[in-house]
DNA sequence: ATGAAAGCGCTAACAC
DNA sequence: GTGTTAGCGCTTTCAT
């Protein structure tokens, strides 16, 4: 029924070795040995079953994304980027979604799947620094995203701090004085919402401006609907501002409609710029600016990252940190003078 | 090192096949000794080995979907609606990006990936009805999409006619009369653009307004910034329209992003609607008026499909057809009388 | 530069 | 109800 080995080596008239040897690319064959070999291949139409190398050789060539969500932008765009930078070095991607719920976060990382895969990217948003034991285990694992530092495994991320200063400073560059922190998690330290509520407070503080605590806005999550819904509760309170420093392009663009619809425009009465530059910012009205947080350079280091722990071990070598470099996209939501 | 089934046993002192029993929900095993068995399991920690599972039994429980790209809101939405109905079968979704390109598409089909998955679930652009041929494998395969009818396998997909003839009946019931085909695909007859545009036709027709070719208007890719493309040389045509059926909301939306900078009201001058209810057409502004293809259903029909065709063999029952009920939902940009 | 043999961890077939 | 055995297709080790 199915091809394997044993008929390529009968056909070409050498041993099931050799035949392994040409397909994984031994450098030691006579030419004209492996030319035989492939005629069988082509000839037979052989193709190696990957879960008995899988078993054989304990690399299935599969590694695991686990997000919490593909409908998040950003979250697509990342997996966009991941699997290209994935399909580079010859690995296919197994997405998991786990929805930003704790439970689930932690169970993907103990399920049989594990078995099956040869490492994983995590990306998950429910997790805390209480839970970093969770994260030793002997599948190599390189961690994304701002839930944990200084954590028992590599860890790739942005420089969060530095992104949201820089919008924040780029508001502030244009005179404007009441800038809303949109997007704040109360309590949360490191996560996102955190690093980035710091990386405001730093560039109020520089430039002299004070924090008043009445332009944080809590969203809880980060999807569009969250920011319509956010920024329709902080006007109901008749807080003046004139700027929007949000935590991510989708809960800005949510509260821009929302803006919008209560006659407030942008930019003129109220600057915004956003977080991650998903593809939809260049396209909307007014066109959003933005922090690229460098998700190219994100995946592709991270898969090399995982890659390196893949063939060495995952606990060959000290956990390291990576942080991409970021970028500021100015568009029309925040046009000088606009 | 790692734990296997004997190690299992031996603590529960069973046989090996009692634990695999055990492990596959196997009715007829004492309590007790099911008992014992899952006490081991869980004091070792013990995960099955999926790669010999899947070496012995020929099933992985990973299915493969072959999609042209996830920075498409619609593929993203798919791909998240897939892993969904996947998930509620214990299937996990292994992606596999094919950028439209026709050379990818036909070769993810025939990659030795194949044979690590149970079964694919394929949505691809740039097939035609003579790769047909190319889709008789021994894995199971759902086809998704408008490229092939009555190939040689279960195909799932929405009523393209009728949305599209529903969302120009639409516009057309306001009195609008000079509509414009936003992504049509010269030359293509059965894919989306070819079918929607049918749709277009016949709404005309039965409204007894002329079919004008100036109105057809070519947008190759369906990503925002082709529309955005295609509705700017559009524009420059000068040519006078009240209405925009867009084949997909990307386009619809890069090309009302467009029409707004050139002053177009949107609906009051020129009513828009899309195709594929995307998360973001309630956020624009104005809000999009869309066909809600059945996603959910697509994806719930589908999963289902290939998981019958696992059980029974690829080719065990003749190809079945599945159209998915669609919606018009109508929103700000089409609304009448604005 | 190639071959022979062992066995990865599991399930299927059959025995008891 | 449970145990025994064989072997899925491959890579690894060792030999030549």
């Amino acid at each position: 029924m199915t091809i394997t080995m044993h008929d390529v080596a009968k056909l070409a008239g050498v041993s099931i070795k050799t035949v392994s040897n040409v397909v994984n690319d031994y450098q030691y064959i006579k030419p004209e040995t492996r030319a035989r070999v492939l005629e069988a291949i082509e000839s037979l139409g052989y193709t190696p079953n990957l879960s008995a190398r899988g078993l054989r050789s304990g690399r299935t060539g599969v590694i695991s994304l686990i997000i919490p969500d593909l409908r998040n932008a950003y979250f697509a765009e990342l997996a966009d980027s991941v699997m290209r930078a994935a399909a580079d070095e010859g690995l296919a991607v197994l997405i998991q979604q786990v929805g930003g719920k704790r439970a689930a976060e932690i169970e993907a990382l103990h399920g049989p799947r594990m078995t099956n895969v040869d490492g994983i990217l995590y990306s998950v948003l429910a997790l805390d620094e209480s839970d970093v034991d969770q994260l030793v285990i002997d599948t190599p694992l390189v961690l994304l995203g701002e839930r944990i530092f200084n954590g028992p495994t590599d860890h790739v991320t942005m420089h969060n701090i530095e992104g949201a200063r820089a919008a924040t400073e780029h508001l502030l560059a244009q005179g404007r004085r009441r800038l809303v922190a949109f997007g704040a998690h109360p309590g949360e330290v490191i996560g996102s919402a955190g690093l980035r509520l710091v990386g405001y407070r730093e560039a109020l503080e520089a430039a002299g401006v004070e924090f008043d605590e009445s332009l944080v806005v809590t969203v809880g999550n980060w999807h569009r609907a969250d920011g319509a819904e956010g920024m329709r509760e902080f006007l109901a309170k008749g807080i003046p501002f004139d700027g929007v420093v949000a935590f991510n392009d989708s809960i800005a663009l949510g509260a821009m409609r929302v803006m919008q619809d209560a006659g407030i425009r942008i930019p003129a009465d109220a600057a915004v710029i956003g977080f991650d530059d998903i593809d939809e910012t260049r396209y909307t009205l007014p066109s959003l600016s933005t922090i690229n947080p460098g998700r190219d350079e994100i995946a592709r280091v991270a898969v090399q990252y995982l890659k390196e722990r893949i063939a060495g071990g995952a606990h060959s070598i000290p956990p390291r940190e990576y942080l991409a470099d970021f970028e500021l996209i100015e568009r029309e939501s925040s046009h000088a003078g606009g």
